[in-house]
DNA sequence: GTCTATATGGAGATAGAC
DNA sequence: GTCTATCTCCATATAGAC
């Protein structure tokens, strides 16, 4: 991220910048969408843009900063509204879907690097570490005081194991062609209720001695992903 | 892919061109090779170039489908000599990475998508389709005819659900800084064991009352990733 | 069918005005 | 610190030579 822009006349400058893009992307597509465009939309030279946003990449980055903001809020109500696991996850995720659906026709022509924060495959390590953070707080939140039932030793890795799940949903539901998305709602209806049941499976005694095994190939998958770009 | 040129003077062509630019990707990587400089090395200029290959990213999807030729013949010969699942498995995924491993230094650099052929967020749908219905069938020969022993339900499902575990592991060793990636390696070993148990359960009767609802999830997916872009 | 020369339009960089 | 004008370099397109 650039050094914080914190004048007044800076934020209204990158707030006019974040509007004209975010409603040209939804007209017709980021691809599509010029950095001259995005300039002239908010009244600016292309040069200005740049000032305050490094590249057209960190534009978007930008962007889903904001739908974090609101999903933090919600799932704050959401917690205290119900202990429930289940419902708490499945809670999160819809409304992250909501927050997110204006971008959907758009979203599929991203590169996949963009959309997913913190993808192995990112370019950009700092910015998109920090978004990934924020989205796998969220989920900590999900699991704190919830009814989740699972075997402790897998507490420490939820948090990663959701935002995964999170992550592979979201792609599910970018390429959803179905009415409404109403694929994604019945995939969502029954994997939220695999998981469930999968994590209240590991504390089941006979089962109980995969579990190390899970564990060590969690463990090596912990600060690779952290540390990758 | 662009109408097969067939003619011998397009074979010797395309053939410069793939190797002069994966020396290119090799040396400098991906994003710092232009398409002039593919063409220098190739003798040609920037326009045969595109003759040849419509993008720059068709480049780098010819040249995995070369990779891909070697894996088919391969697994053909490790299929002869054991019918071990978990043999055959490691083994495909071993050969795989093996022939990859050149490229490993820019592959990371590479926008998602183009890694991925196939990924729901990929924009070339029909090229990258061909790749991924081979990278699965590939698959398809490593179960088939081997000791894996799995719920006869989830049979159809087998080469799409290995398929995405190799894209797992390949993206996990894409950004695998440990000396010769030998986390990549235990990752693998780990991994190789819990799927061929985890397909196993399938069958016990006490968990088969959950197989009911994964085989729903799993045919709501199939299609899905087919059709997406 | 194969290829060269040249053109176009966009991302991102920069010098300096205010 | 904020922004304008202008520049460079690249992927990709195209007209037409052979």
């Amino acid at each position: 991220m650039l050094p914080e822009r914190n004048t007044p006349k800076a934020k209204r400058t990158r707030q006019a910048v974040l509007n004209a893009a975010l409603a040209l992307f939804q007209e017709r597509g980021f691809e599509a969408t010029t950095m001259r465009d995005i300039a002239d939309r908010a009244s600016l030279a292309v040069g200005a843009t740049y000032y305050h946003f490094r590249t057209k990449d960190e534009i978007v980055l930008a962007l889903y900063g904001a739908t974090l903001d609101a999903a933090e809020a919600w799932v704050r109500e959401l917690t205290r509204s119900t202990p429930d696991f289940a419902v708490r996850l499945r809670g999160a995720i819809d409304q992250a879907l909501a927050q997110l659906a204006p971008c959907r026709p758009f979203l599929g022509h991203l590169a996949g690097h963009v959309f997913i924060p913190g993808s192995p495959l990112s370019p950009f390590s700092s910015e998109s570490a920090a978004m990934r953070e924020r989205a796998m707080a969220i989920m900590g939140s999900v699991v704190e005081g919830s009814t989740l039932k699972v075997a402790g030793e897998f507490r420490p890795h939820l948090q990663r194991l959701l935002w995964l799940y999170q992550m592979g949903i979201t792609s599910y539901w970018i390429s959803d062609r179905s009415p409404q998305q109403r694929n994604t709602q019945r995939l969502l209806s029954l994997t939220v209720a695999l998981v469930t049941k999968l994590f209240a499976v590991t504390r089941v005694p006979i089962l109980r001695q995969a579990n190390g095994l899970i564990l060590s190939a969690l463990e090596l998958g912990t600060g690779r992903l952290e540390q990758a770009a």
